[in-house]
DNA sequence: GCGGACGGTGAACGATCGTGCTATTTTCGA
DNA sequence: TCGAAAATAGCACGATCGTTCACCGTCCGC
C-alpha cells in the first residue's frame, strides 16, 4: 500500500514489491496469482482502510452536518499524511481508459462511496439538517469535487492554504444546502 | 498526444510512439534526445491546444460571466471529446510525488492555468457581474474542482448525467459570487 | 562537385517487467 | 515424530523499456 500511495498503482510491481520487502519475486508471486490480483487486493486494503478511517468515524459521529464534517475532516487528515487512501484519487485516473478488473474495483468502489455521501446527506435532510428540496446526488458530486481539487493543490502544487480552501468551499457547500 | 491522453503520459513510451508511427525507436530517440525531454514537449504542445481550445475561446467572449461560462463550456466539450488536454488531470496524478522535469511543468502550467482563471474572475468583478469582496483564488479553486470531479464522473464512471451536474454546480458557484 | 549536416535504420546493451518451473525450507496437525 | 502442506527461493524465459552506436541515404552550402 506504501508502493502504491506514493507512486500510482502501476509502480506497484512483483518487482518493486519483493525488493521493498526482501522476498524474492517468485516467492511473492506465488502468493498473488497475478499482478493484477496483487493490485486489486491492495485496492480493497486501501478500501478497508479508507471505511476504517473516514467512514466509520463519520458514522459515529451524530447525524446530520456534524456527520458530514467529521467524514471531511477526515478526508483531509488522510490527505494531508498522505495515507494509502489516496490510492483512489490517483489510480482512477490511471486506470479511467484501461478496461479490466482494476478499472471495474475502482467504479464499485466509487459508486459505493458516493451511496455513503449520499445516504448520510439523506439522513441530514431527515434530520432537519438540510433543506428539503437538497440532491443528495448533487450534493456528493460537490463535495467529491472538493476533495479532489483539495488533493491537487496539496500534493502537486503544495499550496500552503490548500486546507483553508477546502475548508471555505465546504462550508459554502454546507451553507447552500442548509 | 493521442497516446498520452488515452493512456497516461507513462504509457507514452518511445517504443509505443515508435509502434504507432511506424519509425525506428532509435529515429525517435534521435529526435527527442530522451524520455523525459519526450514528455515535456507532448506537455507543451498539450498546453497549446489547452490555450486554443479554452483559454482563446474564452477571452474572445465578452468580459465576465459570458466570458467565465464559455471558458466552462469549452472544458466540458474538450473533456467530452477526451481529447489531449485531458493530459494534464491525469498526469497531475501521475506525477505529483515524482520530482523532476515533467512534475515542474506540470506544476508551472497548473499556476499558469489558474491565474488565467484568477484574472477573468477579476475582470468580472470589476466590470460588476462578481461580487466586490469575492475571492478570485477561492473561485479559481472551486471551479477547477468541478472540472475535476466532473472528469472523473465522465472518463471513469461513464456517467450520463454528469455534465448536468457539472452546469448545476457552475451555476451555483457563479450565482454565490454574483 | 563535394563535404558535412540531417534524418533515419538496425542491431545490440543492460534493466526490469510478469510469469513459469523446480527445489528447498518452514510450519503444523496427527 | 513424521509427513503433508504451505511458504519461499533460484533460475530461466520472453517482452519491453531507454539508450547507444555504427551505418546509410538525402539534401544544401561552399
Amino acid at each position: 500500500m506504501d508502493i502504491a500511495a506514493s507512486g500510482g498503482l502501476g509502480a506497484l510491481t512483483i518487482g518493486s514489491l519483493a525488493e521493498r520487502t526482501g522476498m524474492s519475486k517468485s516467492g511473492l508471486f506465488a502468493h498473488f496469482k497475478s499482478k493484477e490480483a496483487l493490485q486489486t487486493q491492495v485496492l480493497e486494503a486501501a478500501g478497508e482502510a479508507f471505511v476504517a478511517d473516514i467512514i466509520r468515524p463519520a458514522l459515529a459521529a451524530p447525524r446530520g452536518e456534524k456527520r458530514i464534517t467529521v467524514l471531511f475532516e477526515c478526508w483531509l487528515e488522510v490527505s494531508r499524511d498522505g495515507r494509502a487512501e489516496c490510492l483512489f484519487t490517483s489510480a482512477a485516473w490511471e486506470y479511467d481508459d484501461q478496461p479490466g478488473p482494476v478499472r471495474d474495483l475502482l467504479v464499485r468502489m466509487n459508486l459505493d462511496f458516493n451511496d455513503s455521501l449520499c445516504q448520510m446527506f439523506r439522513t441530514g435532510i431527515a434530520e432537519g439538517y438540510f433543506a428539503e428540496g437538497a440532491d443528495p446526488e448533487q450534493f456528493a458530486h460537490d463535495l467529491h469535487g472538493i476533495m479532489l481539487i483539495h488533493f491537487q493543490a496539496h500534493h502537486l502544487l503544495h499550496d500552503p492554504k490548500a486546507e483553508e480552501r477546502a475548508r471555505r468551499a465546504f462550508a459554502r457547500l454546507i451553507e447552500s444546502n442548509r
